[in-house]
DNA sequence: GCGACAG
DNA sequence: ATCTTGTCGC
């Protein structure tokens, strides 16, 4: 992994490139809930300095898994709050392409419109896989809210500073510790919501996510010695929406 | 220098 | 995320 990567200059460069591409998305949050019937659930677990991803296609109707996929290769970039996509987004898009089933939705163990710029990892790879997408996390790293009462199973809103609402806290049972559900790509805040709630909930996680996360550290050191280093980065990764030029 | 920091 | 023992509380 490169150590030192991106400089204060470069991080500038990520951050407006976020503010800007984050403006072009409200548009385009059409899509409707009845219209969705699977997801791709997406998480990622680190050691040795390799990333191993697992997707878990998802039945939203039946409320089972129907197929699992991993995939391992190494770590290239540092996390940096505000742009983990630079960390995360590469190895869950070499993932996303090996799932050959197609699929309605992306969910991510990542913020979406809950973030600095309005535009977190859930939202980068909704946007780069061109799904509709949404994320849901334990802990934001941006949002105005108020907690749901402990002794209840009910959510509240999250909003931005200028009161738009960005996602909702859950607490999906009594006394259990709330999640963040926040929109990413092409969804609004309520159908993330309505979404996230038909997931069966058996712990903090829903289901899909719960299952992704164990399977993503299941086995690790066999699978970092068993699978070859591609050496791909960052950089052999072009959004087609992206214009303007890399720093340095 | 120290704490905070989506994963 | 990961390094890590026992321990307190909902």
């Amino acid at each position: 992994m490169r150590k030192r990567w991106p400089d204060e200059k470069g991080r500038r460069f990520y951050k407006d490139l976020q503010k800007r591409l984050s403006e072009k998305l409200h548009h385009l949050d059409n899509v409707e809930l009845r219209n969705i019937n699977t997801l791709l659930a997406i998480d990622v677990s680190y050691k040795e300095g390799h990333a191993m991803v697992c997707g878990v296609l998802w039945d939203v109707g039946k409320a089972c898994p129907f197929a699992i996929y991993r995939y391992i290769e190494p770590v290239y970039f540092p996390y940096i709050s505000g742009l983990f996509f630079i960390r995360e987004l590469p190895p869950i898009v070499r993932l996303a392409k090996k799932v050959a089933i197609d699929y309605d939705v992306l969910l991510l163990n990542a913020v979406g419109a809950a973030h600095p710029e309005g535009i977190g990892l859930a939202t980068h790879a909704g946007l780069y896989l061109e799904k509709p997408s949404f994320g849901i996390t334990e802990r934001i790293p941006y949002g105005f809210y108020e907690m749901p009462e402990k002794r209840e199973k009910a959510w509240r809103k999250i909003l931005d500073s200028n009161g738009n609402t960005i996602g909702y806290v859950i607490r999906s049972q009594k006394y259990v510790k709330p999640v963040f559900v926040t929109p990413g790509y092409r969804l609004k805040p309520e159908t993330a919501l309505s979404l996230a709630m038909s997931l069966p909930f058996n712990a903090r996680l829903p289901e899909p996510l719960r299952l992704a996360d164990r399977c993503s550290k299941k086995d690790f050191k066999k699978e970092v010695k068993i699978r070859g280093c591609e050496n791909e980065t960052i950089h052999s990764i072009k959004y087609p929406a992206m214009t303007g030029k890399q720093p340095g």
